[in-house]
RNA sequence: GGGUAGGUACCGAAGUGGCCAAACGGGGCGGACUGUAAAUCCGCUGGCUUACGCCUUCGUUGGUUCGAAUCCAACCCUGCCCA
């Protein structure tokens, strides 16, 4: 393939490339480039927002390109700043080594190992030496580590900017270093960091990597971008009826701008806003886990929910040991679901309408249940279980 | 090191001896209405309790007091100014 036509297949959904003629030029090297994408294991599952940017990475690797894959287990340590208005808490060891396993999985969903280079970066760090991490700090000013916006901003509301916080860039830059990136892709965030690794091989007399930056993707709320530690995403390895389910409860508005990024292409103009939705939350489905889980989903999610008949939906089987029924609904949270609700929230669930029972409410939280195996427990908008 | 302003629930922010489990706003959750959309309206939002009430919580630890988020002391943490 052509240099030129392998750059407009990539440059599809970029938001910036630093720049378009480097890449270029790189790519007409006729070597397998390689191409950088480092990940910070805070939280053990990817999200939609990590997809984005791994296909883009997969993309390259169809071009005959090779990923380099980083588990930032070490700068996870310190916490990215970027777009943080707070100092990032900082993980144990251990909890960053497991994330780091589940990540590795995960993203394979997406990659294809044959022609990806995974490595951590404490490979690198944790040989270093106090001198050695100071020569590296020579090769950064203060200036330029607190032009970053987030800094900026979080010097002029006067709030704490730990001196821990600014090695992050620093560290990120070095893995471009010690990989030799000729392209390294993040989300618009990683602008910065991204820069510093082109200034650090620079000054250690390497060729200096493409800046290759994808939209971030927005959280389920609209509002903030995407993040396990927000609560707005939706995770790869989620099961095929979450993944439908939070999709479906996205405003129209927000799955307008979903759909360039997730799906590649825009809505359509006269598209009727539920059929549409229920486009992308099968497309998503589809490509996470299969086109049959995406037909199963779609027809009992309209089964539940358009036509509203929880009879015929596969709902997770409780065996209820109690009989008031406050401890039968935070049973059910429990056992079903994996929630923790204390009796109190189960109270207020009941008095409020939200517990039914075979489509009956059951709003005095005093009662006493007869269950009968078979009956349905709706527990909240989205939540029910069948009595075994 | 000195001065000074602060540390309140998920977040922001009131409260400065009893009426404080702690105003208000945001967020979240539930209900009505819907398309698991938006907008709107209503309710809830530390734990146990039917309730009276009890327990834990206002940076930490001690103290004063019949009684403390509120007063005192020491300590920890942060901003700003100075060195």
């Amino acid at each position: 393939m052509q240099a030129d036509e392998a750059l407009s297949l990539l440059k599809q959904g970029a938001a910036q490339i630093i720049s378009e003629a480097e890449l270029r030029e790189k790519l007409a090297l006729g070597r397998p480039l390689r191409v950088k994408l480092g990940v910070d294991p805070t939280s053990p599952d990817l999200h939609l927002g990590h997809a984005l940017i791994l296909r883009k990475l997969r993309q390259f690797q169809d071009l005959g390109h090779q990923a380099v894959l980083i588990i930032g287990d070490f700068t996870s340590m310190i916490g990215d700043p970027s777009g943080r208005s707070a100092t990032r808490p900082q993980l144990s060891r251990d909890q960053v080594l497991a994330n780091a396993e589940t990540y590795r999985e995960q993203a394979f969903k997406i990659l294809d190992p044959a022609s990806t280079r995974l490595v951590s970066n404490g490979e690198w760090f944790e040989a270093m030496r106090f001198e050695d991490v100071i020569r590296l700090n020579s090769l950064v000013t203060l200036q330029q580590m607190l032009q970053r916006e987030d800094f900026r901003g979080r010097i002029e509301r006067q709030q704490p900017i730990h001196a821990h916080e600014i090695q992050y860039p620093i560290m990120q830059g070095w893995d471009s270093v010690m990989v030799q990136a000729d392209v390294e892709l993040g989300g618009t965030d990683q602008l910065f960091n991204i820069l510093v690794g082109r200034d650090l091989q620079k000054m250690e007399g390497q060729p200096q990597q493409v800046v290759f930056v994808l939209p971030i993707l927005e959280g389920l709320d609209g509002a903030k971008k995407m993040s396990k530690s927000l609560g707005n995403y939706v995770g790869l390895s989620e099961p095929a009826s979450e993944i439908f389910g939070k999709l479906m409860s996205i405003s129209d508005e927000l799955m307008a701008r979903y759909y360039p990024l997730l799906l590649g292409k825009a809505l359509e103009a006269g598209a009727h806003p539920l059929a549409a939705k229920k486009h992308l939350a099968s497309a998503i489905v589809e490509t996470y886990h299969s086109r049959e889980a995406a037909q199963k989903t779609l027809e009992e999610w309209n089964a539940r929910f358009s036509e509203k008949r929880l009879a015929d939906a596969d709902l997770p089987v409780f065996r209820p040991e109690a009989a008031d029924i406050v401890s039968v609904v935070a049973a059910a949270y429990a056992s079903a679901f994996a929630l923790t609700k204390s009796r109190g929230d189960a109270r207020r669930l009941i008095e409020q309408g939200s517990v039914q029972l075979d489509g009956e409410k059951l709003r005095d939280p005093k009662a006493t249940l007869q269950l009968r195996s078979g009956q349905i427990l709706r527990l909240d908008k989205t939540r029910a279980v069948r009595i075994g």
